[in-house]
Formats: C-alpha cells, structure tokens, sequence
DNA sequence: AACTATTTATAAGA
DNA sequence: TTCTTATAAATAGTT
C-alpha cells in the first residue's frame, strides 16, 4: 500500500518506523471503530508504542475495564495482583522453554549447509539470535519490574484529531520493552505461542 | 473500499452484516499484526462478535494477560472482582445520566421542526430511541450478570486459515448484548465518553 | 504535514 | 462460505 510493498518485519530505520507507526495506527483505530459500527461487535485495542505510549479503543457501550473483565470471564483467566508470584514462576518456566527451543535451532541452524551462507547472512543470523535472547530477557525483567513496580505516574493528553474516539494517553517511565524486540526466522518462532490457549472450562 | 463506499452505520441485513464482520475482522487483525511486527509495538485487540464468539490478537513476546496488566498499571484502573459493588453503582450513575442525556435530545428532536420530517424517518427515529434505551439497559444487565456470575464454561476451537496468528474462542453461553446494541444519531452520542481518562497519576 | 503512485482492503455479485 | 472483480481506502516514498 503505497509506493511498493515492504515486508512485515520490524523496520529498521528509527525515523520511518515513527511514521509509518503513526500512519499506521491512526488507520488501525479507524478500521477497529468501523468493525464495531457496521457489525455490533465490542471490541478492546490497547497498543504500547516502543517508546512506551498507550493508544487504547474501546467500543460502545462498555469500557475498557467491562471489557476486560468479559475477557477474563470467557477465557476464566483472571488477572491477578501484579506481584503474583506463581504467575512470575509460570512464565520463567515457559520461557526457559522457548530459550531451549531456540538453542536447538540455533544448532541446527549453525550446523546444516554453512557453506552456501553468505556472509551478510550469518550476520543477519547472528543479530536475530541475539534479539531472541534480548527478547526472553526482556520479558523476564517486565514481569520483574511488574512485580516490584507500583502503579506509576502518568500524564495525559487528549489527541482528537481526524477522529473523535482517539484516546492518547503516554508515560514517560514506562519501561521500553518494545525497542528490543524484534522479529526472528520463521523456524525460530514457536507460532502456537500466540494461540492464547483458554484454561480448561468450569462449570457454574 | 468496494464496489461503492457505505456508511459507517450498522449494517441492518443480517447476512451482509455477518459476511462485512468475517471479512473486516480478518483484516483488523492482519492490519493489527503488521503494525506490532513493523513497528515494534506491543498490541492486545479482544473483539466480541454480536453473537458472542470472542477473537483476539496479542503481540510477542507478551501474552494478553500480561498487556492486560501493563495496562492496568498505565492507567491506574484495576479489573477488580467482578462483584465489586462500587463498580456497578459508578455506573449506574454513568447511565442514569446518559439516559437522562438522551432523553433531553429526544424532545430536542421531536420538538423542532416535526413537520419536515418525513413518516419514514419518525419510523427510524423511533427505533433508534428504542435501541438507546435497549443499550443502557443492556450495560445495566451485563453488569449485574457479571457481579454474579461465576467464570462460563467455555469451548475452544483453533482457526488458522490465512493467518497464523488467530484465536479463535468461542462460548456458546455468553450474554448476546451486542445484538441489542447499535448506532443512534450523532446527537445522541456522547462521543467523550470513549475518550478513557485516566485515573488522577499516583506518586510511588 | 502534504502529496501521489501503488498496493490493499473490501462491497457487491456470483 | 468462498471466489471474483470493480472501487474505495490505506499508505510508502517523496517533497
């Protein structure tokens, strides 16, 4: 959509990447409003740019925190206080996993046809798996900071610009997570992660 | 975006709507994958069907919950238990005042100018009256429903049609608010109440 | 912030 | 539902 396609891989050059991320999710807010309108659907979009500002819609007629809630209740996940510490011990365990997992494919990676990699290649290979490693830490040292932080202080501003349900609201202490984390090989990425599995149902 | 351009306004034909939210929903969630991937941003986006089936989209490396909780710490909010009674009375009182808000525009709307109107348009106006009410109404019992109801047992199925990173849950036993929820006039909208302000910044 | 050349998304129809 | 296609929108690269 413009003048020619880009991949969808984390755009490199700091400058574009604000723009199009600008560009893009004044276009996401719309498209999310639109789909509420026109089919009676409720939906919740929370997005934390990498510099740690939140961007949030919430359709008609609950709000967020209702929706959230009908979240929690559907999947029968609760979010419980931050400093939950089997919710902390859960998620090392998984991700020791996913780090285990990456290390085998680093071994395969490493070990199958090294001949016929350029040089460019094994350096792009060695950047994506530090950003692997950089990932797991990071999300290690969230659910760290999660557990020690107090609710922090926040400002607020209202953008109302092309459209009247924009909510900007940003902290300048957020952690910058997202500015770490970047895209790996699709061998690396253990798609099913993202299937949000529900926990098991429970009779009323 | 088709064969002609439509207003952002429910779609009243069942079929079409149902065939507009399959269609729009899978480009939501695309759009939203993209931004999150080129852009390094950190994005959680619930959508409830009308009929109650739930999708969502959750970017890496964090899992919903855990953006759930980051949110929660921006905004200060907790998702308390469900039955927080301090909760349901905010809003009722929220409501109350909303319906008062409309009702106000109701005889605003029937007091001028009654003569021009055309018999189709009383005919809508009425029924978008009646949906407005239907929608308070309809926040009113899902709040109740949601201070005692205990976690619903819920189904699961996996779809991973074009685009690997849809979950797909539904639950066959959830309330079918949207169903009764739809668009009224623009006057009729308090268009601030989307804007999420945050709590007063709390000093750690 | 604007401006377009292009690519995408999608409304309608099959 | 799925596919096709004419059109409307979104947006990448530029200014």
């Amino acid at each position: 959509m413009g003048r020619g396609r880009i991949p969808i891989r984390r755009i490199e050059n700091n400058t574009t990447r604000q723009v199009t991320f600008s560009k893009r999710r004044a276009g996401l807010l719309k498209k999310t409003h639109e789909l509420s309108v026109l089919c009676d659907a409720e939906i919740g979009l929370i997005i934390f740019s990498s510099t740690g500002k939140m961007f949030q819609y919430c359709s008609e007629p609950l709000r967020m925190e209702q929706l959230i809630e009908r979240y929690q209740r559907v999947t029968g996940t609760h979010i419980v206080e931050h400093d939950s510490r089997e919710h902390f011990h859960n998620e090392i365990a998984v991700l020791t996993q996913e780090i285990h997992h990456v290390e085998l494919n680093m071994q395969r990676y490493l070990g199958e046809d090294m001949s016929s990699l350029q040089f460019d290649d094994l350096i792009k290979l060695e950047q994506e798996l530090e950003r692997s490693v950089t990932k797991h830490r990071a999300v290690l040292e969230y659910q760290q900071a999660a557990m020690e932080a107090k609710p922090m202080e926040h400002q607020q501003q209202i953008v109302m610009d092309e459209f009247p349900f924009f909510g900007d609201q940003s902290s300048s202490r957020m952690l910058q997570l997202g500015s770490t984390v970047t895209t790996v090989p699709p061998n690396f990425h253990p798609y099913h992660d993202h299937l949000q599995l529900a926990q098991p149902s429970l009779r009323d």
